[in-house]
DNA sequence: ACTGTGTAGGGAAAAGCCCGGG
DNA sequence: GCCCGGGCTTTTCCCTACACAG
């Protein structure tokens, strides 16, 4: 059993277009996407709750296969130094993680806080014989490795411990009457029936998704792995696809390619442009049919939906009031 | 309290590209 | 050489939460 996760390796494609300024978008996007990969990367973490709903049989098969990570990342020349969470690993001890944020690296201030507080810890795997500033680039060479000896079957798009405790777990809830899948972990066998009847023969073993497409369900997955591998050199911010990366890159450089012809107002994203030229039209598509109010986005008819509700799911911890609306409680 | 509008991230379908096999 | 199918990548789309001004 190998769980690193196998995206993490992944190198976007360098393309030789014989055109300078894309090369050189290229070149960005390449050289900001590869990162140092730390222990905590190819880790698997919980979050108490996580941890609270596996029994010690799964908390068991959890430290087995982390430390068995370890030494297979040892034998293959790699050199862990021995963080936080290894020494929690070896001595057996309760192990999740305190919040999401910092470790998707949302909150960078917190996340330093925690460093030092030996919450969390930060340690590249680095090749015995590389160089101390090598990249993922040129630690490229570790092959698929993804086969679980268990089961002989080929994990390699399903390369996470949540899933590897889920499958094997015995909970085989459904057998698929079509094909005789066992559908373990699944509530419902709905979800599995799109892969008889849509030919979406991918199905993500973790929620209701199936896809024609291998690729969309490897992508697709990295919602459940929180897995993202494009990341923006210049504010650290991480994306699970590489167009979403290319479009955040212009947050920063002030490219706005979608013109409004009426008022001359630029926009990132098309879809917002046409959503603006809805204000020129007076195009409001969205009426309440208790107030008769038509908005022109969506966002302000769920607003206007709330007041009719008496829905307020915004409230001041400091004084108990609540409001309908975030910015509103701010 | 509420509306109008802009910003920017998320998920995924569709289109396009590449490559191996027949 | 051509076609076809499958795998993979990129483009495009729509949705959404949130921010902020008025």
């Amino acid at each position: 059993m190998f769980f690193l996760q196998p995206q993490l390796f992944l190198v976007p494609a360098v393309s030789a277009s014989g055109n300078p300024e894309e090369d050189r978008e290229t070149e960005f996007l390449r050289m900001h996407s590869l990162k140092k990969v730390t222990f905590e990367d190819v880790a698997i973490d919980f979050t108490q709750e996580e941890w609270a709903m596996m029994d010690t049989s799964k908390r068991k098969l959890y430290r087995d296969v982390m430390l068995e990570n370890i030494s297979h990342l040892v034998s293959l020349g790699y050199q862990i130094s021995k963080s936080y969470i290894i020494l929690q690993l070896e001595q057996g001890k309760e192990l999740w993680r305190e919040g999401r944020e910092f470790l998707q690296g949302q909150n960078p201030d917190m996340e330093s806080a925690l460093k030092k507080k030996h919450m969390i810890s930060m340690h590249p795997i680095i090749r015995k014989d590389a160089p101390t500033s090598m990249t993922m680039e040129n630690s490229l060479i570790l092959e698929d490795p993804f086969e679980c000896n268990d089961s002989g079957e080929d994990c390699t798009h399903s390369s996470t411990i949540t899933q590897y405790l889920l499958t094997h777990s015995g909970n085989k809830l459904y057998v698929s009457k079509q094909c005789g899948k066992s559908l373990s972990n699944q509530l419902s066998p709905k979800p599995h029936k799109q892969v008889h009847t849509k030919g979406k023969s991918y199905q993500c073993n973790l929620c209701e998704k199936a896809y024609t497409n291998g690729f969309h369900l490897r992508r697709h997955k990295m919602i459940h792995t929180g897995e993202r591998p494009y990341a923006c050199h210049l504010c650290g911010k991480a994306f699970t696809q590489c167009s979403h990366l290319r479009r955040h890159v212009k947050t920063h450089t002030g490219e706005r390619p979608y013109k409004c012809h009426q008022c001359g107002k630029a926009f990132i994203q098309s879809f917002n442009l046409r959503r603006h030229e809805r204000t020129h039209l007076g195009r409001k598509c969205y009426e309440c049919d208790k107030s008769g109010k038509a908005f022109s986005q969506s966002s302000g008819f769920r607003g206007n939906k709330r007041i009719h509700t008496g829905e307020k799911p915004h409230a001041c911890l400091l004084c108990g009031k609540a409001f309908s609306l975030s910015s509103d409680l701010r």
